[in-house]
RNA sequence: GCGGACGUGGCGAAACUGGUAGACGCAAGGGACUUAAAAUCCCUCGGGCAUAGCUCAUACGGGUUCGACCCCCGUCGUCCGCACCA
């Protein structure tokens, strides 16, 4: 009988247009199941859907899947994060409004993701372009700004002065605009900001809770944070030595210990004291000048040169009123952190003995290892950052550093300057508030007005939203708000007098800062629906990239407190479960070198091995290329493959299976030709094997048999279903996917038999179990083809629909195994002996054993290590 | 510089809590079927000696243990994150 191959492009059209019409991935928030919710990081629309797209959406509806079968009502939603740059590049470029250009961006993938057949409940899609959400995402801010979570303050930003904007630290190369290539400026800017640093202590410590994190994530974010325990030090300045209104200078330091080694003072070109200097002085002024320019580029920072300048300024030493020390402007302090000041004790901070050393400054020595010499121990080209003990150092001489800290703090924070104390503890963070403003179209309006009598006033949320004008243009640089004719001009929601609208719109993080929340009740004129947000939150499992490690993560966190403090949720972690995955990377192709090279697209090159070669070669002229790295796919590399072209030539499960396969999820997955294909081969292997044995499967009447061939079939069938269940429930896709294959393996022989009719009916019964859990273990990977063979084997309902089958433990735990048996540590014999054998029938066993009676000769072993179950050790 | 992760066949990788190292897939080689090809099926596939079995082998050098890819110490290498944070 001649089996047709199966055919993915009829198949699966036509199981993903019934999954639709019976609304099958529908999800109701009424239903009283257990919940799970399974989010995968929604796509900004660029275009189109690429293969990194594929593995992370495909990882999340195995997922998905799976905790269906379980039994679980089941969340998994999909939207657009659809504000952004990258579509007013495209309007200046082409001509064509964002909107439109994101809408038929949305359009060409969500259909290239209906196509892949995923369980998504596409009734709760939203873009967070769309008025109806950013509607939503106004009324937080107005929220936050009303709990004093949003404030506005001026701050330095860079400036592109060419394409008049703010851009992100991240879009300045080499001090340049990474667009108009023009020399960034610092601005002072007033910005919005969101109060994230009032939540840092929090953030930091509800990290060690999230135990469901990769720790690479968590440890990214605490060092982001940054915390420190410190002190804040106020200086006395010499008298005389600064200008009117300068008597002090408050320093923070988390090495009050080091006192005593302090040589000078250093503070940032921005610091009050630096700035009334320089109006005075224009050689001060220059060095502050060329300070700031050179704290424009992030990448110089690396090989800029320590440098400072003597202002003259002295400051008196906190324990020694004769002892000046004094100060400079040093290229190297920032701003804002601390206080904008440090003092300098070269012997224990490498970059402070490069100063001292530059400057010709005094290097003394004040903590040594606990076992050297006071007498002879000196730092000359490395400073001593260890632990050890106080030398030099007067009333603290002995003392551990440890101690040396708490007893300066406690001693400063009795003194007194004026009314307040000499010195305070305090706590630092590395974490910045989150500043918002964003000088562009295409992103959520920031709800306010300005007036001139009123100030600045939040738009009544009777008045929301504030909806982006469609009509603008994009012909000139710069923001089209600021110059549209009409849009800004309203009336004060308070006085009623002419007023301006706020033009800046939103940093995109926000708009993703709280999608997650929204998917629990999209249609909801709030933001939320407490309730159901509540039910469904936190997300049991996100999974996304590690490029979000940081800022996405972060910022949801943050929003989610917010959230609940604005009582729009009554939770503070968003994500119960994150899982980053790795990339999709592929081999390179070029012909030529240096700047002549050229890359050549996947898709036009052939491989061909043989021999121990692998040559890749023109797929029309032959011509050899040479074959280069394994990188991430790009379109500078041209190693891309697109999925269109895969699911077209092979079919979505296939696409599927392949990306679970091979490499573990959350390392990078190399996309092979190749793999592709052995993918395909699989799928096609299933519905032959299916298919060839279907006519006798269809009429197996009789019970499994409980011996013989038809007990290792089941046997094997309820190991695997144990195993993959396993798999599935720590994402270990690629060992699921290696079992899946054993199985299969296993099973091939038996259904040979099944389907020339040389089985009886007993092994025939087994086949039938086994085939249908086969079905339902790949359903969640390839689940147009559990369909079509699910129907084939003569089910009603779909397979998507079928709960998860529960394993024999009989079946499952065999009676008899076989122990390996070592001597002295190497593997000699194998043992098969009954399950529940006790130490002494398994040692009398063992010894009877040919080869262990050989290696002991006639001799009593010295032990024998029994690890039941497991493994036998005979020591001679 | 600071912090972290990783290192296993030709390749991607398995190996539970310290218990048979290399499952599974890819590639390769050989064979069957076929006029032929595709598809499919069977065999081989870390190294060495030898083909029964022995021996070496999880980056390298030590250690702990009856037993180490796994734990400890040291060395080398790769990748990632942060980076003037006082």
């Amino acid at each position: 009988m001649a089996i047709e191959r199966y055919n993915p492009r009829d198949a699966e059209p036509r199981w993903q247009a019934r999954w639709a019409a019976e609304n099958v991935f529908t999800t109701d928030n009424k239903d009283p199941r257990e919940k799970y919710y399974v989010l995968e990081m929604f796509p900004y629309p660029s275009g189109r859907i690429h293969m990194g797209h594929v593995r992370n959406y495909t990882m999340g509806d195995v997922v998905a899947r799976y905790k269906r079968a379980r039994g679980y009502n089941v969340l998994h939603p999909m939207g657009w994060d659809a504000f952004g740059m990258p579509a007013e590049n495209a309007a200046m470029k082409n001509n064509i409004h964002p909107k439109t250009w994101t809408y038929e961006n949305i359009a060409t993938m969500r259909s290239q993701l209906k196509s892949m057949g995923l369980s998504l409940d596409w009734s709760r899609e939203f873009a967070t372009c769309d008025v109806e959400y950013y509607h939503r995402q106004q009324q937080l801010f107005v929220d936050f700004l009303e709990k004093g979570l949003v404030y506005r303050k001026n701050s330095k930003v860079n400036w592109d002065p060419e394409d008049m904007t703010v851009l992100a630290n991240e879009q300045v190369i080499d001090g340049r605009g990474w667009r108009s290539g023009a020399l960034v400026e610092q601005r002072e800017l007033t910005q919005w900001f969101f109060k994230i640093t009032d939540y840092a202590e929090d953030l930091l410590t509800a990290l060690d809770s999230l135990d469901q994190w990769p720790e690479k994530v968590r440890l990214m974010q605490r060092n982001w944070i940054g915390r420190s325990e410190g002190l804040t030090i106020r200086w006395q300045i010499a008298p005389g030595t600064a200008p009117q209104g300068f008597g002090e200078i408050a320093v923070y330091t988390t090495r009050p210990d080091t006192i005593f080694g302090a040589s000078f003072m250093a503070i940032a070109a921005d610091h009050p004291l630096a700035r009334q200097l320089a109006s005075a002085n224009p050689e001060i002024e220059a060095f502050c000048d060329e300070c700031r320019r050179a704290g424009t580029s992030l990448a110089a920072l690396e090989t800029a040169e320590k440098r400072g300048l003597d202002t003259g300024v002295r400051v008196l030493h906190p324990y020694d009123k004769s002892w000046e020390i004094p100060v400079y402007i040093a290229n190297f302090v920032l701003m804002d952190y601390g206080t904008g000041a440090i003092f300098g004790c070269p012997s224990g901070d490498q970059r402070d003995l490069d100063f001292a050393h530059k400057y010709d400054l005094p290097v003394v020595p004040v903590v040594m290892p606990a076992d050297g010499d006071a007498a002879s121990f000196k730092v000359t080209d490395e400073a001593y950052i260890g632990d050890g003990v106080m030398i030099n150092s007067r009333f603290l001489d002995g003392m551990v550093p440890a101690a040396a800290f708490d007893k300066v703090a406690s001693d400063l924070s009795e003194r007194s300057i004026g009314n307040s104390p000499q010195a305070e503890r305090r706590v630092n963070y590395r974490l910045r508030d989150w500043g918002i403003s964003r000088q562009r179209y295409w992103g959520c309006p920031i709800p306010v007005i300005h007036c001139d009598d009123c100030g600045v006033v939040p738009v009544p949320k009777a008045d929301l939203p504030v909806i982006l004008p469609d009509d603008v243009s994009f012909e000139l640089p710069g923001n089209p708000l600021d110059r549209h004719p009409t849009w800004r001009h309203v009336n004060c929601p308070i006085c009623a007098k002419p007023a301006r609208r706020e033009t800046d719109t939103m940093d995109t993080f926000v708009d993703s800062s709280w999608y997650f929340a929204r998917f629990t009740a999209p249609w909801e004129d709030t933001p939320t629906d407490p309730q159901a947000a509540n039910a469904w939150l936190p997300v049991n499992q996100y999974i996304g990239g590690i490029e979000h490690a940081i800022l996405h993560l972060l910022y949801s966190r943050f929003f989610t407190r917010a959230m609940k403090a604005t009582g729009h949720v009554g939770i503070e972690e968003p994500f119960k479960g994150l899982f980053t995955q790795g990339m999709v990377v592929h081999e390179t192709y070029s012909r030529g070198a240096g700047a002549q090279r050229e890359w050549i697209t996947p898709a036009e090159v052939k491989i061909e091995e043989g021999d121990g070669q692998r040559r890749a070669r023109m797929l029309d002229t032959g011509e050899e290329l040479a074959i280069g790295s394994i990188e991430k796919m790009s379109k500078s590399k041209k190693n891309v493959v697109d999925p269109d072209d895969i699911i077209a030539s092979f079919g979505a499960d296939t696409a599927r299976f392949f990306v679970l396969s091979d490499s573990p999820p959350d390392r990078d997955v190399i996309w092979t030709e190749s793999g592709v294909e052995g993918a395909h081969r699989f799928v096609q292997r299933i519905w032959r094997l299916v298919s060839e044995a279907q006519p006798a499967l269809l009429h197996a009447t009789a019970k499994a048999g409980e011996d013989g061939e038809a007990l290792a079939v089941s046997q094997i069938a309820h190991k695997t279903l144990k195993a993959v269940q396993g798999d599935f429930d720590r994402l270990g896709f690629n060992k699921a996917v290696a079992r899946i294959y054993e199985f299969t393996n296993a099973l091939a022989q038996p259904l040979s038999r099944v389907a020339s009719g040389q089985a009886d009916a007993s092994l025939v019964a087994a086949c039938r179990q086994a085939v249908e859990i086969l079905v339902q273990l790949i359903a969640p990977m390839t689940p147009h083809l559990a369909e079509e063979c699910w129907m084939a084997l003569g089910n009603s309902g779909m397979a998507a629909l079928q709960a998860w089958p529960d394993y024999d433990e009989a079946l499952v735990a065999e009676d008899v195994i076989v122990m390996p048996v070592q001597i002295n540590g190497k593997k000699r014999a194998d043992l098969t002996i009954e399950r529940d054998a006790d130490q002494t029938r398994i040692e009398a066993a063992v010894l009877d054993l040919e080869q262990v009676k050989s290696a002991l000769d006639g001799k009593s072993p010295r032990r024998i290590i029994v690890v039941p179950q497991r493994i036998v050790n005979v020591v001679i």
